[in-house]
DNA sequence: TTGTATGCGTTATCAG
DNA sequence: CTGATAACGCATACAA
């Protein structure tokens, strides 16, 4: 009797495996597998007969086996505030579309500001054992900071420049960003200068934007003040708000810098709704340079960060510290990029 | 003697498994993994104490070795046209927020409206045993419609809606939007209506735009004809091109529809710049309701797409697919959502 | 409610 | 240049 059970297959049967083609071809896995990863060690003649099978039984290596034996993936995590906002965007785009241009994956998550929603981010990519891992600037909460230095995988900070750290560092000096505002207002005359913050709580990188702005004007000799719009507003409501307030102020500003170009375009259109005159009564500038920002009407005065810049640089990163590309001699850890002041009719 | 040489650990030697857990413990590795995975099959003590190991030890579960394991995976991949551009980036937000919520990550690549990239992305992505594949539009390559068919994995196409098609469908219908914004212009009076084309190759949700109007302009017994930009163009060239040249033919239209936002932006300023009155002169008319079209003087007419809506529905669609969330009875494979007319100042 | 044995598809190690 | 074998870390089927 024929009683020995057929062992019956368990799981993912249907699935065409490197065994498949190997048993096709006639060589062992292992070729195959180089014929993938180390191509150049793979005998001219195999590689061919090995290339057709691959087409032929319509192959697709299991990259989830293949990242566990190796335990690394060609996956790299991105944590960044968010997609859709104008500003981040481009960042995204150029990051991915270089990393794809190297055979990697993006995986994305964004965290709106939240250090909470950064470390649970950061947390979850770690489980696919990502070849590297991108975050927005450099303030996480502790145990982010302590998970990214135990990682053992290059970490790189975007949107920020921080000498110092210990990740790698692709972005600007924020402080800066308020230093060249400040400077190209009193340049242009004004001295009543006023900073309008972001509505979004935990963008901290608005209030080093703001630090630099404060002390020009008090090397100046000027008077600083900010103001902080309500919580719940969308940012062009808080710039509105802003404006609207701050006009109505005993002594008005006669020159406003928003934290964004968001808040600045509302402020721009609450001022010409009030009557008033941008910039002869009130000049305006924003940060970011959004789509939008040549548009309005004045066209808006701002500060262009190099986000596409940032996002491919940031991949050039990665992809050089896995040696996937090689370095540029020595891998700088720090990439001090420019921002660029783009002067138009609001100021 | 000891000649017994010690089995050398081969590589990745210092991760915390579920191995470790369970020895800190006392249970087998089984039983931590089910106090991931279904912890009410755990008791409460031990649920307890597995817990406790688990935060002091810092283990991160191999999401790799998990889905290697069970073959099935939490990473969702989406292909959609571009991240950077104003209007998909709402969807993709949407889309990963939903998805995270429910514990799953998006895997993102670019397409470009490129039938190629967009294979090549569904392809690599596929070698992620993904959870489910999100397109965009139904326009793909063959193979790419063979590679999702015999996929295995629920479908969602985005942005679209074509009955008779086996993924499932969120979106809406390109061609009633043609038929909207024609139906639109008719009401408003306008006879000599022309409509210009994406400067992008590829797009062709565009080209069912313009059927619509074309077939709405027919039926109302009126001429229709369109406008080509070069390709080279980025959108707003492209819409300043198409507004020169359409206004300078010898009897130029009295109204354009653009087939999007960007490329009507730029038909709009350039229009002002020629010393044309808009609308009286030639109104304008857009798609897709970018941040900056109400901004813009006059503001312009668009039609708005519910970008938001496609991603979050979308991610939902999946998830019920997966049984991670309830089904919303019956699983509806077809989800048609509304485009809203937005009426502004330039029609 | 908990444990044992086994396999997921690939790559690292070491040998020829 | 090619191959046999043992991991990689976890989940499934089945048993207790």
């Amino acid at each position: 009797m024929n009683d020995i059970s057929p062992p019956r297959k368990r799981r993912n049967a249907g699935r065409v495996t490197l065994n498949d083609v190997a048993r096709q071809v006639g060589v062992s896995a292992l070729t195959v597998s180089r014929f993938f990863n180390h191509p150049e060690r793979v005998s001219q003649a195999l590689r061919q007969r090995i290339g057709e099978a691959v087409s032929a039984l319509g192959y697709v290596p299991n990259l989830m086996a293949g990242s566990l034996a190796s335990a690394r993936s060609r996956i790299v995590g991105m944590v960044i505030p968010n997609i859709s906002g104008p500003i981040f965007a481009d960042t995204i785009q150029a990051f991915s579309d270089t990393l794809a241009r190297h055979g990697h994956q993006l995986l994305l998550a964004s965290s709106y500001f939240s250090l909470e929603q950064e470390e649970n981010a950061v947390r979850t990519f770690l489980g696919w054992s990502p070849a590297a891992l991108v975050v927005t600037s450099h303030f996480h909460s502790e145990s982010t900071e302590k998970i990214l230095a135990e990682a053992e995988i290059p970490v790189v900070e975007t949107w920020d420049y921080q000498p110092g750290r210990a990740p790698i560092q692709v972005g600007f000096l924020h402080y800066d960003v308020g230093v060249m505002a400040a400077r190209h207002l009193l340049d242009k005359g004004y001295r009543r200068i006023a900073f309008v913050l972001n509505s979004a709580v935990g963008d901290f990188s608005a209030l080093e934007r703001r630090a630099g702005y404060g002390d020009t004007l008090q090397a100046a000799g000027l008077e600083s003040w900010s103001f902080a719009p309500s919580a719940e507003c969308v940012p062009f409501e808080a710039g509105k708000q802003a404006m609207e307030s701050l006009m109505k102020e005993a002594r008005p500003p006669d020159a406003i810098i928003f934290a964004n170009d968001n808040l600045a375009a509302g402020g721009l259109l609450t001022a010409r709704r009030m009557g008033l005159r941008v910039p002869d009564d009130c000049a305006v500038m924003g940060f970011g340079d959004y789509a939008f920002s040549g548009m309005l009407l004045p066209a808006l005065s701002t500060i262009r960060p190099p986000a596409r810049l940032i996002g491919e640089i940031a991949a050039l990163r990665v992809l050089e510290s896995l040696s996937v590309i090689p370095s540029t001699t020595p891998l700088q850890r720090l990439n001090r990029l420019e921002c660029e002041l783009v002067e138009r009719e609001s100021t």
